[in-house]
DNA sequence: CGGCGGAATTGACAATATTCAATGCGCTGT
DNA sequence: ACAGCGCATTGAATATTGTCAATTCCGCCG
């Protein structure tokens, strides 16, 4: 059995007041007393990578928060190719569309071992209408997943293969301490950005020769960014 | 003088009770007295065609909702290209991010003669806190902008050109009662769909020889969306 | 009516990306 | 240790797109 464990756990129910992300996440602003409005548990889950959370059409009745780990949306043209939106990573919300609409309308999967808040749509509606900071977070939520794929529109679909590719390991070096960045598989950086495997592939190794990262263990990256900053023009 | 007078004109106050689209718009759930409540009155303004609303970087106090008219959202890369990300038409709610960001993200630029109503952004705020149908009817604005976002990364930036022409013109035929529509520049069709003019150009001219689409009159359009949507694999 | 200016189109060529096939590399299970 | 598998890499040929420079089309103005 070559098969690696690949797979949904419930890990616990959430104990939200003392959650180590408290201050970052959705309900960073409730009180004691809008917990304590909470008769449904917040569980817990976790994913192993590879896994799927959710898949495009089906039943949207829940919102996820990151607590630790990488999860990627993809998003499915009629003739089957896929194309990944979004990446997100601790403290990042996604699923928000069930607050609208009945599907999902992407398919959700771990890129790495993944822990998930799980939050029933139901809840946060209610408690929203009571109270305006978790009003005031969800529109914050809402404004980033649109700037986000506005970035994705212009940084990772727009120019040649090597810009877009410069451009992401900006974007991802950005949201580390060092300039140190973990990517995943190059199937995945092609969906990313609009490109083949193999085109992303060559991409990367190009990178590579010319000294713009180097790959001090596998998978990850040291970006030189000043020079990758020159290289898409600031 | 051969330069077309292009601008912006202020044409009224709104009287959003009575308005045409009232329904249809950001207002659409707003009773008597929650009217009563505006102090500031909603202004209108009208925009000729090539008119820049608002530019990136513009302190961003207002939203705008569209009466008529077709509005592009462009958003620059620091090396100076340009992307559209967005294209607005009647009933559609632009500048949003006003209601979380001190400034506007993109450009905002009229593509035809177009009229607008200007809501003041702390009078969406207010009333927000107390109506809960402008609260969910918000939500649902955020929603679609994400959803047209991501419509625009999987269908207009994934693909050969002739393919994203062609998902763009099933598009915009979707939203007309006819297969007609009205296109703008081969420019603006190139920055929509992250390709140079000349390819936008070449791409439909090979779109009308091989019968796709016919030009009755200048640059407005007749598409054999049966055939079209065969193209990109239904 | 003729000329001007901006946009669209077209051509020729160069640059880039895709395709398909082959090979290499590392991990896992036996 | 080794076979087998999945993924990354590379090569070679092809297709697509970008670039740059004409040229044409069309509306507008004098």
């Amino acid at each position: 059995m070559k098969r690696v464990e690949v797979g949904e756990a419930w890990t616990g129910v959430a104990d939200c007041r003392h959650c180590v992300v408290r201050n970052a996440v959705l309900f960073a602003g409730l009180t004691e007393e809008d917990f304590s409005h909470l008769h449904r548990p917040i569980d817990q889950l976790s994913y192993s990578a590879g896994a799927r959370i959710y898949d495009a059409g089906d039943p949207a009745q829940t919102l996820f928060t990151i607590r630790s780990g990488l999860v990627k949306l993809t998003q499915y043209l009629p003739d089957g190719t896929a194309r990944i939106v979004r990446l997100l990573r601790k403290t990042d919300l996604f699923g928000l569309e069930a607050m609208i609409d009945e599907e999902y309308p992407h398919t959700a999967t771990a890129l790495r071992d993944t822990e998930v808040c799980r939050l029933p749509v139901d809840v946060v509606r209610t408690l929203s209408h009571n109270n305006s900071r978790l009003f005031n977070e969800l529109m914050a939520r809402w404004h980033k997943a649109v700037g986000t794929a506005d970035r994705w529109i212009t940084e990772f679909s727009t120019g040649s293969a090597r810009d877009r590719v410069a451009r992401l390991l900006l974007w991802l070096s950005e949201k580390e301490e060092d300039e140190r960045c973990e990517l995943f598989s190059r199937e995945d950086l092609g969906a990313l950005l609009g490109l083949t495997t193999e085109t992303a592939s060559r991409t990367m190794a190009e990178l590579k020769r010319k000294g713009f990262i180097s790959e001090p263990r596998p998978n990850q990256f040291l970006c030189d960014t000043p020079n990758l900053r020159r290289l898409v023009g600031l």
